[in-house]
DNA sequence: AAAGTTGTCAACCGCCCTCCT
DNA sequence: CAGGAGGGCGGTTGACAACTT
């Protein structure tokens, strides 16, 4: 049976409030972050340190920006979800000033939502057998490029996800080696990808709904050697 | 206006990993 | 090497708000 991590009868469970707030910046003003087991004490704080740690994360750090996802952020979730999968401490890393915990909820309530009402598998990005994007120009694009890129694709996410893991790997280039990796492991395939994994990029999701919305992607002709848009990924 | 439903997000739980002894 | 402690993470819950009937 494993211990608890406290004890819950001296701890105080829930909301906040602007006092405990106020008592635990004060403390990792003056001692910095670090030692969350000791922290609620020496912060005269009724609370788990694991509570403390996680409210400092994920609400009361100076440098976090909270309110709505940008486009691009939005683009970034997807595109680095489609490589890493639900590494939401990871992918958060590649968006300054957002939490894992603001990015996976942000994911699961509209994201998700938004991929599946576009027909496409939150999971594995792929789209539903039942929805193509090329009614007129059979046969459709996701089962030519698909099962070609999902095949590269989860192969490359692993061997992403085990640097990652390995020491003294640099996040920040083993996902741009990944980026590139990927652009050169599709080069082979009808369609190339932009996988550029940074903020910004030509054409947002946004502009994809509307795109689809009006219907115009559902004719659009896509030519050998075209550049898809960039989202949906078509994993 | 009230009741029911759905959406959002802060916070908790418990597992896993790493470090230390 | 084994075992314990602490930190980090992803999944899930629950309170509250917003919306619908």
């Amino acid at each position: 049976m494993r211990k608890p991590c406290c004890d819950k009868k001296l701890t105080n469970k829930g909301a906040w409030t602007e006092q405990e707030d106020q008592k635990l910046v004060d403390y990792i003003r003056t001692h910095g972050e670090g030692c969350w087991s000791d922290l609620p004490k020496q912060a005269g704080l009724r609370r788990c340190g694991k509570s403390c740690r996680l409210r400092w994360i994920n609400y009361l750090r100076p440098d976090i920006k909270r309110g709505h996802f940008a486009e691009d952020e939005e683009d970034l979730i997807i595109k680095l979800h489609a490589l890493l999968g639900n590494r939401w401490s990871l992918i958060a890393g590649r968006l300054p000033g957002r939490t894992d915990n603001e990015v996976k909820n942000y994911w699961n309530t509209h994201i998700r939502r938004k991929l599946v009402s576009m027909g496409i598998d939150p999971q594995n990005h792929r789209l539903h057998q039942t929805h193509t994007l090329h009614h007129h120009h059979p046969p459709p694009l996701e089962n030519q490029s698909s099962k070609c890129l999902g095949t590269k694709v989860n192969t490359l996410a692993t061997k992403t996800l085990d640097k990652v893991k390995s020491d003294g790997a640099d996040q920040e280039q083993v996902l741009s080696d990944a980026g590139s990796s990927l652009a050169d492991e599709t080069s082979s395939c009808r369609c190339e990808l932009n996988l550029d994994l940074r903020i910004g990029f030509p054409l947002l999701s946004s502009q994809y709904s509307e795109q689809q919305d009006q219907g115009s992607l559902q004719d659009m002709q896509i030519d050998e050697g075209e550049q898809l848009p960039t989202l949906p990924l078509f994993l």
